[in-house]
DNA sequence: TCTATATTGTCTATAAATTAGACAATAAAT
DNA sequence: ATTTATTGTCTAATTTATAGACAATATAGA
């Protein structure tokens, strides 16, 4: 478990990270499932080094599970019950994981670190999918991207942290123009459409949509979309820099 | 000072609160001085037990402050720099104090913990002002209410807390209707709407604003106020239950 | 007592924004 | 050349917001 326990992170407080990507015409999550035997997924997360801002070490996160920098990203909440324990996560890992308990004296300082209760602050992020390759670290079997409506149970609160991030997403996005982050550099009018409803989950007018769109006035319309379909080639845009 | 150092609390993480009431038509705040040598104006705030949820620790503080329970209290931001250390302020306090390092082995100790790096995470409160009694702790010269535009300049970032906290109360207040927290429980319409113009710092049309309030469906309408002024006298209104 | 004055409550008219409906333009298939 | 599906945009209808107007009323002052 790579020191958690050496103090070089600030005492029971973490960072979780929801990593929205939109791929296949929904939004999706970017989750890991831990390196043990049993079903344990959990969101990309971490700690605070004692000199690091906590927006720099989120970014740290992300760029270790993506790749990228210079993110989009937006603290949302704090999740700070008392009760908020790894305890019973940990607890379970060991019942299927007796290996882990073999040698006692330096685990036990990691298992005391690690069950005490945590303040966890999230954080969101929004990326464009195509330019992440995911990475897991070692503590991870894989990661991959899910579906937001089709997550498993994961950890602790994570199901729970996931929702309250997409509602600030939500809340969020029309002042901010977040959404334009999670599509390819250009877009159609339509994906953007699309973008909206996977995200709000219900279906926007097509003539009223590219109007509101429009008249944000952030977005320069570049040539046609060959696209070979049978009808009008859709422009493309992309955000006025 | 309390046996800070004592690990009662989580470390290096910390709670501020802006106590927001209304009085003579302004908005204000609930800011305390310091009880050493030098102006040290601060914000009410406190650490979080162990066993602690961090909404209860809010809670808790606040009602340390202001002697009532069941306030409306919600969490806004996490202030989490590296650099956000009470160095540069307890060591300005100790050179105006220089009394505070005569019993030197056990101000050592808190001296270390209280210089450390703390995250904070925000809370504001609205609260009616007049069931409140500002209590001060044998760490306050005084506590008072202060106009959010005249507040002096206070520790650390605590300035910059408050704003953080006036700019989310604006963007939430629609919605959520916070600002009849902040007027007793009875009130006029001129009363609510001199309230939602010194919180936006704007003026708002008066037939305008009723439509728009008593649209909300969240007020029920009492007896006429007899106010004794030279003209048609006001209902009095209350938030139904 | 009667009139003047200031403020309140509410109505209507206008303006602005949103939503719904319509249709021409166009790229490829038939 | 005609058909089909989709795009871009226009206008009409509806809803919401803002501005203007006026009657009601509680007291002051003539």
């Amino acid at each position: 478990m790579h020191n958690l326990s050496e103090q070089n992170f600030i005492q029971q407080l973490s960072i979780d990270c929801v990593i929205f990507g939109y791929r296949d015409k929904k939004l999706q999550v970017l989750v890991n499932k831990l390196n043990f035997n049993g079903d344990f997924w959990a969101l990309p997360g971490g700690f605070v080094y004692h000199d690091e801002d906590i927006d720099k070490a989120a970014n740290r996160i992300l760029q270790e599970r993506t790749g990228i920098s210079e993110i989009y990203l937006d603290q949302f909440y704090v999740f700070g019950n008392a009760k908020r324990k790894n305890l019973n996560f940990i607890d379970a890992l060991i019942a299927l994981n007796p290996q882990m308990l073999l040698n006692g004296e330096k685990n036990k300082e990691e298992y005391d670190w690690f069950t005490k209760r945590f303040i966890s602050i999230g954080y969101y992020a929004l990326v464009d999918i195509n330019k992440v390759v995911p990475q897991k670290t070692d503590l991870d079997e894989s990661i991959q991207w899910i579906d937001v409506r089709e997550l498993p149970q994961m950890i602790i609160d994570h199901n729970a942290i996931v929702s309250k991030a997409l509602e600030s997403v939500r809340l969020n996005l029309d002042e901010k123009r977040l959404a334009f982050n999670l599509l390819s550099e250009t877009f159609t009018m339509k994906e953007a459409q699309e973008l909206y409803e996977s995200i709000f989950d219900k279906p926007f007018a097509r003539n009223n949509f590219q109007k509101k769109i429009l008249d944000l006035n952030v977005l320069e319309r570049l040539e046609k979309k060959f696209t070979g379909a049978a009808n009008k080639a859709p422009f493309l845009y992309r955000i006025k820099k």
